[in-house]
DNA sequence: CCCCTAAAGGTTGCATTGACTTTAAATCGT
DNA sequence: ACGATTTAAAGTCAATGCAACCTTTAGGGG
């Protein structure tokens, strides 16, 4: 047998949403060394008994106060660099969970603040995390954005029922694009399974009312709606993130 | 402090080959308790100091005797189910790795008996797996699969030079259809930066001689070669794999 | 020399897409 | 009351992409 050595299993958690039209995401300030005071990602031990999926629905509900079954959840990848965390070895593995705009969400239980941020600036530098919480960050933003091109994730961005047009607001959010009405309408209604209407409509201030929907039962997307054209374009000029 | 208990990380690894039109994938059998005598995939435990990659690296080069840098290798997932390993407490990180044909393997450090077997056999239930690496080899061929589509690892199974038929075959043999050549040779000579032409060709006993290629600087697969139609049909027949 | 084989390239008809236009259904202002 | 305004929903159309099929090319062998 080689060296060993102890190893501690965390799970950190990148929760997005939509406020606003943007990309938010979940950050908490640390309360305590290393990285005291600096905005890091959610998370926390893996616990005795406990899987991984577990581990990351607890975290979800202590941060949030919100009932992850709920939300949509799932795993992006694990990261274990030796020098990543420098209290000694200690691996996470990221999961990623998106969700309806939520309430301000409570102080965690290390009474650490925690606030929504815009992912952008975040990821442009201008609030800086801890450990490599911004690679992490980064992998799962082109996780989700990858993810609304094949599944029908993206209602799980919607409090239903929904309009369209709420739902066309998430992949521009996401992608960061502007996608036409009209053809996104035909992509979303032809695909099989994602949208049951309601029979209802919502009336807004000013115009036509909408038509409510509530997600269907389909996960795959067929067929998928691709991100191509302007919107591979406009994430060719933001390719930097990669 | 909530309850901790002692965690061993581990890497698993799925190593896949084409070997005469078919997928296999590289299983060892286990020299020691749990599991004595039965099929597992290779891997083992991190070492002190090394990078999660690093560990699946060595492990590779340990079992197949061959240079990792030369294959393609990813993380695919995380298992840590609290009951996965009788031992205890095992989180164990998935990786995928391809390459082309490769020599017997040699016998790993553990004087353990390592081979080639045939994926779908495998999955069927005909060769009993250790742990939950039935779980763990099921979705790495799905990410397999998925990666075909969107990257140009395909490649990565051929040894250079290689013909488009070459290339061809990997595509059936993962996902587990027949393709049209012609339009499989538009495809993948349209995709820019895929193929690099050698100038030189093959002579085989038969037919014209198949012009020979190397891989291109391309990662990403643009436009993407998406499994549709009868592709999509015949995997729907096997969905029992999800 | 002709036939066989496999590679390479071409043709065609259908389905999908992106850009744009038109119609529909509500509120608001005067 | 009624048209202007606003947004949703539906339709049009040319260009593209693709699967299926067909033709030509370049080797070897009888």
């Amino acid at each position: 047998m080689h060296e060993r050595e102890p190893v501690a299993v965390t799970v950190d958690l990148v929760i997005f949403t939509i406020r606003g039209g943007q990309l938010h995401v979940l950050l908490i300030e640390r309360g305590k060394e290393p990285f005291l005071g600096r905005a890091a990602l959610p998370g926390g031990y893996v616990r005795k008994g406990e899987t991984l999926d577990e581990a990351a629905l607890r975290e979800l509900a202590e941060e949030t106060g919100l009932d992850g079954r709920r939300l949509h959840l799932e795993q992006v990848r694990t990261y274990g660099d030796p020098g990543r965390d420098p209290r000694g070895r200690v691996i996470t593995v990221a999961y990623l969970a998106l969700g309806p705009d939520m309430p301000v969400p409570m102080a965690g239980t290390d009474a650490r603040a925690a606030r929504w941020e815009a992912v952008l600036p975040v990821l442009g530098g201008e609030v800086p995390l801890a450990f490599d919480h911004e690679v992490i960050l980064r992998e799962a933003l082109e996780r989700a954005r990858s993810q609304l091109e094949y599944t029908t994730v993206a209602a799980a961005f919607c409090p239903e029922p929904f309009t369209i047009a709420d739902l066309r607001e998430v992949y521009e959010a996401v992608w960061g694009v502007v996608l036409d009405p009209s053809n996104f309408r035909r992509k979303v209604t032809r695909a099989e399974q994602f949208l049951e209407t309601t029979g209802e409509r919502r009336i807004l201030d000013a115009g036509r009312p909408a038509a409510l929907y509530r997600r269907g039962p389909a996960w795959l997307l067929s067929p998928p709606l691709l991100r191509a054209g302007e919107v591979a374009r406009a994430q060719v000029s933001a390719a930097s993130l990669r």
